[in-house]
DNA sequence: CGAGTTTGACCGGCGC
DNA sequence: GCGCCGGTCAAACTCG
């Protein structure tokens, strides 16, 4: 009723917080979630349509999306001159790659929200153990996570990102014969949730969306002490990816599949960036720069095997394995 | 036996 | 108000 729309555009553009001041002065990226974009045009397509998925979007015949990636991935705006069929230019007119905006405080609403959903967790628990007939709560909105959409080339559904999910519902998307996973971090009062799905469009597109922040570092990537400038800086993108569980380059059953993985970030919603660094990140200029070498490919093909900074971010062993 | 997955049911938001 | 739909729950099940 008075929500959606209403909500979400006034957490996205109309949230005063630092954040938001951070990244209007600082980065310019748009405060609006592709989410609400798409639903406020209205574009009856599913998830995969709404982040402009589309066939060989990634890879050497690139073609625009349905934002405008040419502003975001100066790298790919090279290859793809062409404006974008839904463009949305207050959204995506900025330079700065999505990922790049990676900020080193945390979302007020996140943050804000982590001791009380960890009182309300508590709550639930004991609500649910009488079964969810009962309403839930009903006085308090449920405040929607900032979200991070995730473009993934990879023929695998669940990527690893170093953190552990628990599977805890799946869905059949509409106009996709592809269903809709959602995975919540397992790690406890960590909210963190994703939903993975792939493109109808091109299949071998796996888009995660994440949601929330991590509260504790990655199980699967201790984080090394470093001291090292580009290191550290290198490391708080690494972190981010962590923390926001982005897939990375590392350990798989099927290696040979990742090197095929290219992903676009996009952040999503609540007038958060993407990379909400949470406990770690500082180094955005850094940050970005290893987010572009992730996301920008000219030729779509050697980044994956050029690990770059990854190779000085992840343990050897996590690049080794291909 | 614990952790994770599957899957049908349920709930709430939203458009009509 | 009704129906659709996205998101979540939780019992049953599988796996290591």
């Amino acid at each position: 009723m008075e929500r959606k729309e209403g909500v979400k555009m006034e957490d996205v553009m109309g949230n005063p917080s630092p954040f938001s001041d951070c990244l209007a002065s600082g980065f310019g990226f748009p405060l609006q979630s592709i989410f609400d974009l798409s639903e406020g045009e209205k574009i009856p397509l599913g998830f995969m349509e709404l982040l402009g998925v589309q066939d060989s979007l990634m890879m050497s015949s690139y073609s625009p999306p349905l934002f405008d990636m040419t502003h975001q991935l100066p790298s790919l705006a090279t290859q793809a001159p062409n404006p974008t069929k839904i463009e949305s230019p207050e959204v995506f007119n900025q330079p700065a790659t999505p990922n790049s905006s990676s900020i080193s405080s945390a979302s007020s609403e996140a943050v804000n929200d982590e001791p009380v959903k960890a009182e309300e967790d508590q709550e639930e628990d004991q609500q649910k153990t009488k079964k969810q007939l009962k309403p839930k709560k009903t006085n308090q909105k449920r405040q929607r996570e900032p979200r991070f959409a995730f473009m993934t080339k990879s023929e695998v559904d669940h990527l690893e990102d170093g953190y552990r999910w628990r599977k805890y519902g799946q869905k059949a998307v509409k106009n996709s014969p592809f269903p809709r996973s959602y995975y919540r971090c397992t790690s406890t009062s960590c909210n963190v949730k994703k939903r993975v799905e792939r493109s109808f469009n091109d299949p071998t597109i796996v888009v995660t969306t994440y949601e929330g922040q991590h509260t504790h570092p990655s199980p699967l990537m201790p984080r090394p002490t470093l001291g090292g400038a580009h290191l550290s800086s290198a490391l708080s993108a690494a972190g981010a990816a962590a923390t926001f569980g982005l897939p990375m380059q590392r350990t798989t059953t099927s290696p040979s599949l990742y090197q095929q993985q290219q992903s676009f970030g996009i952040g999503i919603g609540n007038g958060l960036s993407p990379l909400n660094f949470g406990h770690n990140g500082s180094n955005n200029i850094n940050a970005s720069f290893l987010n572009e070498r992730r996301f920008c490919t000219p030729t779509g093909q050697s980044l994956l095997k050029d690990h770059g900074l990854l190779q000085d971010i992840l343990p050897s062993h996590m690049l080794k394995e291909e």
